[in-house]
DNA sequence: AGCAGATGTTCGGGAATCCTGAACATGGTG
DNA sequence: CACCATGTTCAGGATTCCCGAACATCTGCT
């Protein structure tokens, strides 16, 4: 799947990543959990889409994903069937410094009362 | 005006400030201008919302300011014909340290950016 | 008091965005 | 090859955003 041809996964740059657009990523309880979910496999820890179990739709997670990685948050590649997933820590740490830090704790606590 | 019969100028209370809706808040250029000068004029330093110059309609920026205040990123009140707002610092720093003296850089180079 | 100006808010319509189920595409497996 | 697993794309309805126009409130002037 992932559609290799059509959408060929774009990513910004560092010096493309905006400071608007990483907020607005990171501003949805479900992006916010996905991003600390990352954090917890750290560093080179790669996780596919589908492990994240949100409660919204196939496609709608398919979309937080997009969000991430057009924003910068994220960094995707196709392995077999798999879109796997890694938290580009370093580019957002020397950009926005700190805000990773905070946003993480912030997507924990969204996951736990998504279990609890 | 102000309408403040109508409207009742609600403010979050430190405690139901959620970091999604002050990301989202924060995630938009226009407002983080207006976050940027209100942080020039802190502490205690109020600004109507006529003095902010931005290249916007009346009715949007007034619709920036709700969000704003909604979020808990300002604390806005009546003087006469004149709204005022202020920034919510110490609450904000107390429960996202670190988030403001990020977004307000960036909001001064939005402010650069309109000006230049 | 009455009227005009200044400061903001609200309302209605059109554009853009978000969420979802259904259909599609690709890779792995028996 | 048939089948399943993993994700994406598409079309729709709902929500949100932006704007101009109209409205509301306060201040000052005569």
């Amino acid at each position: 799947m992932a559609s290799r041809t059509a959408t060929e996964l774009t990513h910004p740059t560092r010096a493309e990543l905006r400071f608007t657009a990483v907020l607005a990523a990171l501003s949805d309880p479900m992006r916010l959990a996905i991003v600390a979910r990352l954090a917890d496999v750290e560093p080179d820890g790669e996780l596919a889409c589908g492990v994240f179990q949100l409660p919204v739709s196939k496609s709608t997670q398919s979309g937080h994903f997009r969000t991430l990685r057009e924003a910068g948050v994220i960094r995707q590649r196709d392995e077999g069937t798999r879109r796997l997933n890694r938290l580009r820590r370093t580019d957002l740490d020397e950009l926005f410094p700190g805000l990773l830090d905070l946003a993480i704790p912030q997507g924990r606590e969204v996951i736990a009362g998504l279990a609890g």
